[in-house]
DNA sequence: GATCCGCTTTTGTCTATACAAATAGATACG
DNA sequence: CGTATCTATTTGTATAGACAAAAGCGGATC
């Protein structure tokens, strides 16, 4: 990491570091798997160990809850349901989500207050096959996304984020300009293959970033700390 | 991953899995090891290993330089340098980087064109005490993200994304309306504490969205596919 | 000269064993 | 009854050894 070894060096073999630093191969192995997995160096066998061209920036957000993050915070979290209503999936959603349409589902709108401001917008579709409890709960007491997150695991998420500029009604429940540019996050999140829930969240872009950091040597690549922060 | 058993479930001890398994200890540890990794179960000492919650949705995002990117996607990728100067790093500048004022920079601002339409406004700060070969370096056949990456190793990295509204500038040169919804995508890139970079990327909202997955189970946290697209 | 075979190096993975660290629960003690 | 101590369980980490898989290399064979 010191930038002493550029990347494509050759780092030493297995066999050589477990007599510089006396220690047994499966330590060393550990390591430099621990190295490999996080992309830092690139492994093959019989040829050796390289230092990893980082082409690539990864970086891991944390996209949370929205209630669970301003606790976090120590902001105060109120949310208010617009609408929920029981439909059927129409064709062209039904396209977008990759399912198959007439499958009954659950729509929620919910908008997000924390210290008195609207915070985010959140329009959300639940899949009534895979949550059949969601048919008779009414999320006057925990937000949907807490809610869900709680009961229903799922396996794969998608995460996009998009710019957008609001509309007279979006901008009127977030207290905005019409026309403000805002931040849209879509996620959807699926239980082996079947579609859990889709929900779009559109967060004011004047109150909202969403941030990430990575550092490949810190313990953990995945333990790092701060990702969206209410600003 | 089934879900058959919810998150706070206690999954069994090692002992009791190599029992099962009939393998040794040491490989069930590994992969109970790489799972807590991964966040989806929670180890502690004498107590066991639990399924963890799903609170926190992690999404890995590879934000990639944009040249790189075009040329994986197939696209036609150019690139014009606007400007290229020396300065020195004014007040307040420098806390915004965590910097020391009066450090001598080189500062260029460079327009990303794919497939003949502005995909990208890129205003970059390089530190001249960490890259002193930038100072002769004309970005002529190789644009300054590219050129970084290959040749300074970084160690840490933060990325923010943000919304923003266009200015008449900003729009002008992207070619679209002013006030249109952007994403701003921010980078400050480190080495050894000491900011090697730090870059504002500008891309119109209509044309240029971020995606992550996530598949917890799948091998290879790090090794998912496809995150920015161009739309 | 081309192809195949075997040798060597390096990583990938497993086993069996050992001891350390954390901590819940039981027990002993004041 | 409260506190300290002991014990058992479970995870965390290390060691030494073994064999497998990939792949470069050299030599034998045709």
């Amino acid at each position: 990491m010191s930038g002493a070894w550029p990347p494509g060096h050759r780092i030493p073999s297995e066999h050589e570091l477990l007599k510089e630093y006396q220690c047994s191969r499966m330590t060393v192995n550990k390591a430099l798997s621990a190295l490999a997995e996080r992309g830092v160096i690139i492994r093959r066998r019989k040829i050796g160990s390289f230092v990893a061209s980082p082409q690539i920036d990864r970086t891991v957000m944390d996209i949370q809850d929205i209630s669970t993050e301003a606790a976090l915070a120590g902001h105060d979290h109120s949310y208010r349901i617009l609408m929920r209503r029981i439909e059927t999936l129409d064709a062209s959603t039904a396209t977008q989500l990759g399912e198959t349409a007439g499958a009954e589902i659950l729509r929620v709108h919910c908008l997000h207050v924390v210290d008195a401001k609207p915070i985010a917008l959140e329009r959300r579709i639940i899949m009534l096959a895979m949550v059949p409890s969601a048919r008779t709960e009414s999320f006057a007491m925990v937000p949907p996304g807490k809610w869900l997150l709680d009961l229903v695991p799922w396996s794969k998420a998608r995460h996009v984020i998009r710019a957008f500029s609001t509309d007279a009604v979006t901008a009127r429940l977030l207290e905005t300009e019409r026309g403000e540019a805002c931040l849209r996050l879509i996620r959807q999140t699926w239980q082996n293959s079947h579609t859990v829930t889709y929900v779009e969240i559109i967060h004011p872009g004047d109150r909202f970033q969403f941030a990430g950091d990575f550092h490949p040597t810190e313990r953990g690549v995945m333990d790092q700390l701060p990702r969206r922060s209410i600003s």
